[in-house]
Order: structure tokens, then C-alpha cells, then sequence
DNA sequence: ATATGCTCCGTGACCGGTCACGTAAGCCTA
DNA sequence: TAGGCTTACGTGACCGGTCACGGAGCATAT
């Protein structure tokens, strides 16, 4: 005999035993629970106790199947090791929360188009910080709209919260010349741009472009590894360079630690920015300062992309569009 | 007029819609999809070019209700600000994807009990690190299954991944002293211990059995700047101490910042530790030890627990247990 | 007395899949 | 050529809720 006695079925509380067990139909269950009117007190009050004896709690997808409508969204980012990402991701769940929608987290690590893919079947709108070129994973979501994070959208029920580093990084470099800067350098992060053969990162483009003039540019991975090594290669390229431009706020914080190692002073010799503005930035010494990329508020322009896309009965088709712009966020590192 | 002229309805592609496209049965594009047999090759492939031409994706919540499966955990943790919890919900997401469950995650910022309640009714279960006594937010579960993290299980359906601190940190203890550490001290967190009025964290009385010997404690708030203040309470307090141990990294971090604008040498003058392990201790000079947590572990040890739980019909009425026991991990500050 | 209105509650169909069956066609054997 | 077996496919019920109805019961108006 393989199987033994019939154990209990774990059988779950349905609404029908609720309705027996109260002597109700189903429809007054429902009302109950979900507050509709057309029911008296008396018997909302009977039902609900119904409900707390026998342990009854809704279930999710046949709620979700009936109503025709999810509301969960998957948020998908490449790793959550990276403080920004993490801090972005918290920034999401509370807004999103707020909204009473569901957060699924996903991570790219094996392939965007494999999480989108994923994601998709279960949720209603996806939002992304994504690297491969939108043709590759936007297909894959079949008709669920995505969000873009900080790039820009070019295919149909594709939208994007921008960042307007162009604005962001012209500010943060004004603001170093005025306090003395002259010679700009930048780590940028080699995995940035795996989109093509492009001259790197916007940022460095929009850097570059801020400075005028020739800067030098190291590229290395994004990590605080990198960063520490960036900032060795920038200094023995040119001994001169007195302010020191990073990816992201990881690669500043490698920055700061490999000029430690060389007795470099920040931000006396040397003063090192980063971009992201992660709460990290203030555990090192000197605390670091950053383009901050707003978190709250990216959160909430992508959230109420959400809300438009979902209060309109006619999707829109066109691609709808926020732009956030990153405001300096001075600490001791410059 | 109040709605325009009804729009083209955002009806989804079916299995039905399928079904009568290729000119089958529903059972037959069922067959076809997931790849069962009793099914001819040809008829296969003619529904499978049905399915793409069409854009057909499956439902997941009908799949789920029919199928009478969930596979959705909830992970509720205080904040990704903290970079552990960001490092151990990549652990979770990893693992727990990569056994094809999905993940839900919510913060407790509102209250642990209404975080526990708002997944339990779309989830199999709860992972979580919880700071209110158990009895507080165990009811809202209604019954889902809860894995606690770094915490005993009290109650029954209550499970836990528990971190065996007292070998953990006697064996960092026993390593320190061999390096010839002598006075010791801890900044203890004072949010980690609201449940009474014991005297400290768990993490406090093992360091406190483990040296043996009286050491000074001051309390904090769980943040960088509670361990800046902590690091110069302690020098104010006994300038003999050579070696701090922080509640977590964050907090060591700030110890060592700390230190560095009180001139102090670390780990020359003095040896500071933190807990934790995430990888942003690197990012400090000196890089930061630390005692390891190892997140990666317990992701996977409490992904065991929950194949356990779904794996036998009965539910195991005893709590489920895992221990993990967190290893030094040596870098420059100590 | 019937009509009208309101409150409260129940019934059947449906959401989009899956499962347990049933059945027709084709092949082989006796 | 009847019987049995296999293969390929279709049908009705069901998962656990929700929605659009319909109807009973009672009070008030006519």
C-alpha cells in the first residue's frame, strides 16, 4: 500500500462553507466581507464571525480571475547588492503599498527578456531599470505595459520616467567650478552601455559636454573594486585632475578608499562625486557627495504613470513620460 | 454622454479564442501547451503557430486556482535601506526564483501586523525578520505559514531559520583575543529589543557571555550616525577599550567613521567589528570585518523549509527549524 | 384591495484554465 | 469481421470567487 489512509484533505475554507455555516447564500458572504451594501448588520456581523471561526481568508487568484484584474506589478532591477537599486526598490514598495497595489520583485540576472517574460503573466504593469536595448525584452512582456526607469521609451505601451541628467550633471559641475575645480575627471562603468559601441555612458556624455573642454575618462566595472582602481588610473594618467566624477555612488565610494590608500586628501587634492545619493554615501569619510537621483520621487512620477495608464478604460497609446531631475547633494566629498 | 462609443474591448486572447482558431478542442491546446501526450505532432504544431499569431498567454491565476496552487512567498522586512535586508531579499529572490516561486515583498513600516495580514491572503506562505513580539502578528497570517528569520518559533505554524549567535560570536571573540585584543565593548541597538525590558539585544548577551569579563555597552539607534555617536561615547566612557563590536554594519561603519574624526586608528589603536557581512564594507577604509550572516544560506535553508511544508500533503503541525551559524569574516578593521 | 417602493437576500452564469472521463478512428489479431 | 487495444481528440464539471439578475418580505401610498 503506497498511499495510507486518507489523511485529512487539506481543504481550504471556501466561501460556500462559510455560507453554510452561517445559513447564508454566498452573495451574502461576499457582501460581508468586502463591505457592499444590500445586507444588514445583524447578518454582516453573523457572517464575519463565521469567517473568524472557521479561519476563511479569500483566495487571491479566483478574486483576481473573477474581477479580471491583478493589481500587482513587478518591479524588475538588476541586483538589490547595489544600495540604489535597494533604496529604489524601497522607495517603490512604499508608494506602490500606499496605492494598495502588490509589489513582485524580480532580478535580470538570467536575462531581462526571461524576467519580463515571467512577469508578465502575473502582473499588470511592469516597471524596469534595464540595460539591453528595449527590442529585446519589450516583446516579451506580450501587451503588458512596461516602465522605463531613467532611459526613454521608443516603442509603443512602453513609457519611461527620464532623469534629465543633462540639467543634473550641467548643475553639479557649475557648482565645482564655482568652489574651484578645474581639471574634471570621470570613472565610468563599463557595463553601462552594453547597448553598442556608442562613446560610453550618458553620463559621461552629458558630463563631457558640462565640462567643455577635454577631461580624461577610465572606464572600469561597476563595483567598488572599480572604483578603486578608476581612481589609481585616473591620478597616474594625470597627476592634475582635482575633481573626480564616479558612475554611481559605489564607484565614488571606491574612489574615496583608493585615494585614502595613496594619501590622497578629499576633498583637499582631490574632491570625488558620485551619482545615485544612496543613504550609504554617509558612512564613509568624508561623507560622499552626490548627483542624488530622488528616489521618492521617480517612485511616485512612475506610479502615477501607473494610475493614468489604469484609470482610462482606452489604454493610451501613446507613451506616456515623466522627467526627474537629480539635484546635487552636498556631503564633505567635494 | 458620459462613455464615449465602446471602444475595442481589451478582451484577452483564451484558450478558447485558440481553440476555435485552430479548430480543436480546449483540452486539446491545453495538451499542446503544456506539452502532454496524447497528441499528435502535427495538431501540436498547428495550435502552437495558433498561439503565437494570436499573442495567447496563459493565465496564471486561472492556472493557480485550477491547479490549486499558489507559488507566491511573501518576504516582509523593515526597510532595503538597510543594506542586509536589500542583501538578503537578493538572496531570497535568487532562490526562490530559481525554484520557480515568486516573490512578494512589503515593508512593516505600517505596523508588522497589517504587513503579515495584506500578504497573507495572496501568498503560500511568509518569510520575514520581525521586531514585535510574535503573538502580535502571527493571528493576521490567518493560518499561511510563517518562517521567521533569526528568531525562535514560539508559535505552531511558526517556522524559523535561527542564526546560532552564541557560536558565531564566541568564536569572533576567541579570534579577536588571539590577536591580542583585551577591552572590549559593544554599541548595541536600541530599536533591536522592543519586545521587553531584557537587558539587550541577544546578540549583547552573547558578547557579553563570550567575553566574560565586564565591558562596557551604550545604546543607539540602529543607524550610521548611532555609530559615530556610539564609537565616542565609548572612548569618553574607557579609553583603554582596543576592540568594538557594533549591533550591525551599519552601525559599525559609523564607528569607523567615527573614529577616523576622532584620529583614531583603526585597527592600530583600535579593532572594530560589525554584523552582518554585507558587501558595502568594503567600501570604507579600513574595509570592514565583520561578522557574516551569511544571507545566501539562510535564503536557501528557508527555501528548504518551505519545500518541506508543501511538499507532504499533511502539513507538519511541529515547527520547522534551521540553524545557521554565522562565520568572521576578516577584513582590514580588525 | 392593489400598487409602489425599499431593504435584504438567493440563483445561475461566468472568469480561464485543468481534470476525469467518454468516444471515434485506426491497427492488429484470431 | 468481430473483438480488443492504442492513439487522438472532445465534453462536462470544477477550482473559488464575482456579477447581473430576480424575488421575497414589509411598509407606505392610492
Amino acid at each position: 500500500m503506497t498511499t495510507g489512509a486518507p489523511s485529512t484533505p487539506p481543504t481550504r475554507v471556501t466561501i460556500r462553507d462559510v455560507a453554510r455555516a452561517a445559513g447564508v447564500s454566498r452573495q451574502t458572504v461576499t457582501r460581508a466581507i468586502n463591505e457592499m451594501p444590500e445586507i444588514s448588520e445583524e447578518t454582516r456581523a453573523r457572517v464575519m464571525r463565521t469567517v473568524e471561526e472557521l479561519g476563511y481568508r479569500p483566495n487571491r487568484f479566483a478574486i483576481d480571475l473573477s474581477r479580471q484584474r491583478t493589481h500587482a506589478v513587478g518591479l524588475i532591477v538588476g541586483t538589490f547588492r547595489n544600495p540604489y537599486y535597494a533604496q529604489l526598490a524601497d522607495a517603490f514598495v512604499a508608494e506602490l503599498r500606499s496605492r494598495d497595489w502588490q509589489v513582485l520583485v524580480s532580478m535580470a540576472s538570467q536575462g531581462e527578456a526571461d524576467a519580463v517574460r515571467s512577469m508578465a503573466s502575473q502582473t499588470d504593469a511592469i516597471i524596469g531599470y534595464f540595460l539591453e536595448p528595449q527590442t529585446n525584452f519589450v516583446p516579451a512582456a506580450r501587451g503588458v505595459p512596461i516602465v522605463l526607469l531613467e532611459d526613454q521609451a521608443t516603442m509603443p505601451g512602453v513609457h519611461s520616467v527620464e532623469l534629465d541628467f543633462r540639467t543634473g550633471i550641467s548643475d553639479m559641475v557649475a557648482a565645482l567650478r564655482a568652489k574651484g575645480s578645474r581639471r574634471f575627471a570621470m570613472i565610468d562603468a563599463s557595463s553601462a552601455n552594453p547597448k553598442g559601441t556608442a562613446p560610453g555612458s550618458p553620463r559621461r556624455q552629458f558630463f563631457e559636454a558640462a565640462v567643455g573642454e577635454e577631461c580624461i575618462v577610465v572606464t572600469e566595472p561597476e563595483s567598488i573594486a572599480g572604483g578603486v582602481d578608476g581612481f589609481r588610473r585616473l591620478l597616474d594618467l594625470d597627476p592634475e585632475i582635482d575633481t573626480v566624477l564616479a558612475f554611481n555612488d559605489l564607484m565614488a565610494m571606491g574612489a574615496v578608499q583608493g585615494a585614502h590608500t595613496l594619501g590622497v586628501d578629499v576633498p583637499g587634492r582631490v574632491r570625488i562625486v558620485g551619482i545615485d545619493g544612496i543613504s550609504l554615501g554617509e558612512a564613509i569619510s568624508p561623507t560622499l557627495t552626490t548627483l542624488s537621483l530622488e528616489t521618492q520621487t521617480v517612485a511616485a512620477q512612475a506610479a502615477s504613470i501607473l494610475a493614468e495608464l489604469f484609470a482610462g478604460e482606452p489604454m493610451p497609446s501613446r507613451s506616456l513620460t515623466r522627467t526627474v531631475t537629480p539635484v546635487p547633494l552636498w556631503r564633505e566629498s567635494a
